[in-house]
DNA sequence: AACTCTTGTAAACACCGTTCACTGAAACCG
DNA sequence: CGGTTTCAGTGAACGGTGTTTACAAGAGTT
């Protein structure tokens, strides 16, 4: 069954319980209580043996990233799976949702990942689910058509390259879309659209808001609300494809 | 003149000493690097005299974030004030673009006082700047109005709770406002746009949009354009007061 | 002058990342 | 099978960290 050799397979086994142990110390007692002298006495071994398998903490931490990264992502592909109406307003809005409520439950990994000052991420650990939902969210079609005049003129490039980075994404799960569908107007609109709920997000994990925030749920699916409705959903579209 | 005893003068020119060496290891090299003994060390005493300043690594943190806080709001201060077109939303532009550009100018700063996951801020040092302005923007009733139906009754409360804040804020600086022109409706779009700023400014500062983006200035400005104009304000309004 | 209060020190403890020489066993090869 | 290579893991060490403790020495007070 397995190619493997038996000594690879114990360096894959321990790999996989270094990860485990970097990702629950991170969890539990927070960022600086990643260390390797801590790892290794959860695996029942001495520090140094780590660097057979990373090159130095940074290392360790920067796998620890595209760990969480992944994980997430399959959180965020459950949540879009259990959505079964259909339509990809409601997709969009269990997706954003999932989002939130993962970042809330793990302030650690998305300060970790989405706010630390380090490397930007790479286009396909930074959660292809929101690149394949919005691209499916601007294929469908549905959205209000935006004008490329609305657009400044200075971002078009920037635009241009958003735009292959979508349909790639889009592609790659085995749809195609035609160039004008995806226009600028729309590409912008959904830019923004990460702005906003990275935002809000952002800004309740870390307690940011001006003021207590009580009730912070209602206000976040308000928020979406609005947000849908300026990329051009109506409350009960139905969905291409 | 001064009625501080000689001892007292020099513990406070120490504690300034403190402060500014560990701003300047916080900016130089990094939230890690702000080590008690690198302070001590510069100063040229030893790490345990630092605890005759405060009691942890952590107060003395803590009392870095305000510092940053008090040096970003005198920064928005004078950008406020090198606005002389006396139209608010000039006003509000140039502190927002004030808060932009110090955020990119400090990503070490902007990230432990705006994107750490430890106690929220306080209300006062959170940037009474913002407080001010948002209060008087309000006030200007240049801000269409915003009916309060259409805020959810869930965040009536909290709304409430950041509405008096913000009279305080502003009364602070001996104006008054009648409390029917500080609407709910309006509140929660100054919240919002709060959400979009931010958002904007940390994916900037964090490298986190989805694609690089390779003029980032135009496309905040186009923010700020479309955020003011949400809000009700018209490009060349005049200003109230 | 005697006393207290304050500010600093040195030494120590336990922890950290990292390097290095070394061991022992698994894997490979003739 | 025997010899050799490969490699995960060790223990000791270096310089760094936060923090505590006992102690010194000067400033301020009476």
């Amino acid at each position: 069954m397995t190619e493997a050799t038996r000594r690879e397979r114990l360096r894959a086994d321990t790999e996989r319980e270094i990860r485990q142990a970097a990702r629950a110390l991170l969890v539990e007692r927070g960022r600086d209580a990643v260390t390797l002298r801590a790892i290794a006495r959860e695996l029942g071994i001495t520090a140094p043996a780590l660097y057979r398998y990373y090159d130095s903490h940074d290392a360790l931490l920067r796998q620890l990233c595209d760990d969480i990264c992944a994980d997430m992502a399959a959180v965020l592909y459950a949540d879009l799976a259990a959505d079964t109406s259909g339509q990809v307003g409601c997709q969009v809005r269990a997706v954003c949702r999932g989002f939130r409520r993962w970042a809330l439950a793990h302030p650690q990994e998305f300060a970790l990942v989405f706010a630390s000052p380090r490397d930007p991420l790479g286009a396909d650990q930074f959660g292809s689910v929101f690149l394949h939902l919005a691209g499916r969210l601007i294929a469908s079609n549905l959205v209000v058509k935006h004008a490329d005049e609305e657009v400044p003129e200075v971002l078009h490039e920037d635009l241009v390259r958003f735009q292959q980075v979508l349909m790639d994404a889009v592609s790659v799960h085995g749809v195609t879309v035609e160039d004008d569908v995806l226009n600028l107007g729309k590409i912008y609109h959904v830019v923004q659209s990460w702005v906003r709920l990275y935002g809000h997000v952002a800004l309740e994990v870390f307690g940011r808001f001006p003021f207590a925030v009580s009730n912070p749920e209602p206000m976040f699916d308000n928020m979406l609300d609005q947000m849908l409705s300026d990329i051009g959903f109506q409350e009960d579209d139905s969905a291409a494809r």
